[in-house]
DNA sequence: GTCGTTGCAAAAAATTTGCAGAAAC
DNA sequence: GTTTCTGCAAATTTTTTGCAACGAC
């Protein structure tokens, strides 16, 4: 059974023009199950049982392309920058959750184009894109955390 | 003549226990008067005339120094996802030029806070940290691109 | 059958480490 | 004078490129 996420990038993707291969279905579908930030090495591994010997050169390529046609998104984190992750939505922007890597996208709310204003009319630059990441731990975590909560004043 | 950034970094080194060196002072100059983004190679470009022989692991190491104690803070973008720029506060967000990669601070306003709060009750994470990145054309820039507005829709 | 795609090996780029000499305090 | 810092060379790690074989359409 592959997600509908999977199925929809295929879709964007031959739309494109590209071809639906074993590899391009396996690295979907790892990053479609995993909802969470992964590097390349990492996607490689989780897709090997899936399309074995899947060789890390593809990987990048199949990142990029997909990136570009916008069916994945980069994550940035300060430890390892060049992170991949599905992209649910158009434009959405993502929590990650630092204990367990889990990416959650969010439709950004009319509060973020306020944010926009403000700045534009404070610095007067023109804009016309923004990445926004939220950090934290995802409620899971929070509850495998609870022993040390009071640590954080919980 | 010394930039009062550059200055106040090397009292925030100083303070921590650390040595104010040539090396150090000349990139903190360049990221001082730089205002935007740049990866460590173009850092050791730029400091070379007020360092000379400036190595680029040194530059490596001073970055990674500087960036943890807050003088400096990495920048993520697309391209060169590797980038540092200065720090003007705390924890400033910034704008980002995609033209002259200048980087802009502004504070983080209530609006930021508004759209964390919402995110929370949706996703249930405890979010403790953000990284909020506008990206678009400064205002210099955008006069120069005046000749192109119109393709904008301007 | 055709042409895009893959995987290997190798190249190139980016980043880190070891160490002796130089510099800051 | 002591200890930290620097720069070089070299080691790692990360990412890209060239090319023959393979697979999707």
């Amino acid at each position: 059974m592959f997600s509908i996420e999977a199925k929809s990038c295929e879709g964007t993707l031959q739309q494109a023009g590209f071809r639906i291969t074993r590899p391009r279905k396996a690295i979907l579908e790892v990053l479609s199950q995993t909802g969470g930030a992964l590097k390349p090495e990492e996607i490689q591994d989780r897709a090997a049982p899936l399309c074995p010997g899947i060789g890390l050169v593809t990987v990048y390529r199949t990142l990029t392309l997909l990136a570009d046609l916008g069916c994945i998104r980069r994550v940035h984190q300060d430890d390892h920058c060049h992170g991949y992750a599905r992209a649910d939505y158009a434009h959405g922007h993502h929590v990650v959750c630092r204990t367990c890597r889990q990416v959650v996208e969010f439709h950004g709310s009319e509060d973020i184009g306020a944010v926009i204003g403000q700045v534009s009319r404070q610095t007067g630059f023109r804009i016309d894109d923004h990445l926004l990441e939220l950090m934290g731990i995802c409620p899971d975590c929070q509850t495998q955390d609870s022993a040390v909560e009071d640590r954080n004043g919980g």
